[in-house]
DNA sequence: GGCGGTGCTGAATGGAATTCGGTCGTCATG
DNA sequence: CATGACGACCGAATTCCATTCAGCACCGCC
């Protein structure tokens, strides 16, 4: 993936929905160009999807915690993610190393609803859980800068001296 | 907020780029009336923008980690968000309970990268520094469900509001 | 019952998304 | 060196969508 791309992608993380019209103008491309890349790029899932940023306060989830686990019996297999994915709570879930095996992050309306959702993560995946409650969200979903160069992921290529 | 409303933010939530046409087939509403309703809930700030989910494997940084951050000195005033702000690594700053003062959700592209950036990170802002790596992530940016009840969070007022 | 506010519909318009044909440069091959 | 396949680009044509604008129905209130 080189400049442009690279390009196209930090603009749609800070906006969405620019316009192919305005992704042109600001990448120096005809609009059937970027529309081009653009279909590239989600194909290949660099961009894997579109989404509305909400304010969770408003939407009456206004309690958000992150849920560190670990098994109680370390020697069951490890199908955590799975075994939780269906509460709707949970936004998302890290496999972290560490003392604990995942850390989890919940959204909930209300103290009573983070008990009961604690309980919930704990039956369904016989973990224990040790959560840590957000008091305030300074800032969330900041869009990456792209480093001009490298090329970015995948294949090999590494440059900051390979010993 | 209500039913209908509760709707539009799901369905954004899930895909931010969605037409107003497919919105109003959903909802049932006409094309206008889902128009002037996703307007009113970017002005109320529920919808507070939106943003392409980017894989940031594929774009160079492929290294997630956790940094929990705590004042060495606690009686200087705290100001840390603003003096990591700078720090476009950072993708997010919660202040949170517990025996830290905040967490930071950051994107890197190498354990390197990593290190010099909790160096920047503790030189800004005066602070110790603890890191979770994340290994890998089941998933992550899944949309709430909302429920039916509530008249969700906020005072969000009538109609008559003074906004 | 009249009035203002709110939310809805449907039509009109301008602009954007998407498709398509064609051009150009690069590269591997004969 | 010719050639043909490939990839990326452009511009135009077409379709679709966003946005605006009346006009109407439904309150709650005086």
């Amino acid at each position: 993936m080189e400049e442009i791309d690279r390009r196209i992608v930090t603009l749609l993380a800070r906006d969405g929905r620019m316009s192919f019209t305005d992704l042109a103008r600001e990448t120096g491309l005809s609009v059937s160009a970027v529309h081009q890349r653009v279909r590239r790029l989600e194909k290949r899932g660099v961009v894997r999807g579109y989404a509305a940023i909400i304010d969770h306060d408003a939407v009456g989830l206004p309690l958000t915690a992150f849920v560190s686990i670990k098994p109680i019996d370390p020697a069951a297999p490890d199908d955590a993610p799975e075994r939780l994915a269906h509460l709707s709570a949970i936004e998302a879930c890290h496999s972290v190393a560490g003392d604990e095996s995942y850390i989890l992050k919940v959204r909930v309306a209300s103290p009573v609803a983070l008990e009961d959702l604690l309980q919930q993560i704990r039956a369904s995946a016989n973990v224990s859980t040790r959560t840590t409650v957000v008091l305030s969200t300074p800032y969330e979903h900041r869009a990456p800068e792209l480093a001009p160069s490298e090329e970015a992921g995948e294949p090999e290529a590494r440059q900051d001296g390979i010993a």
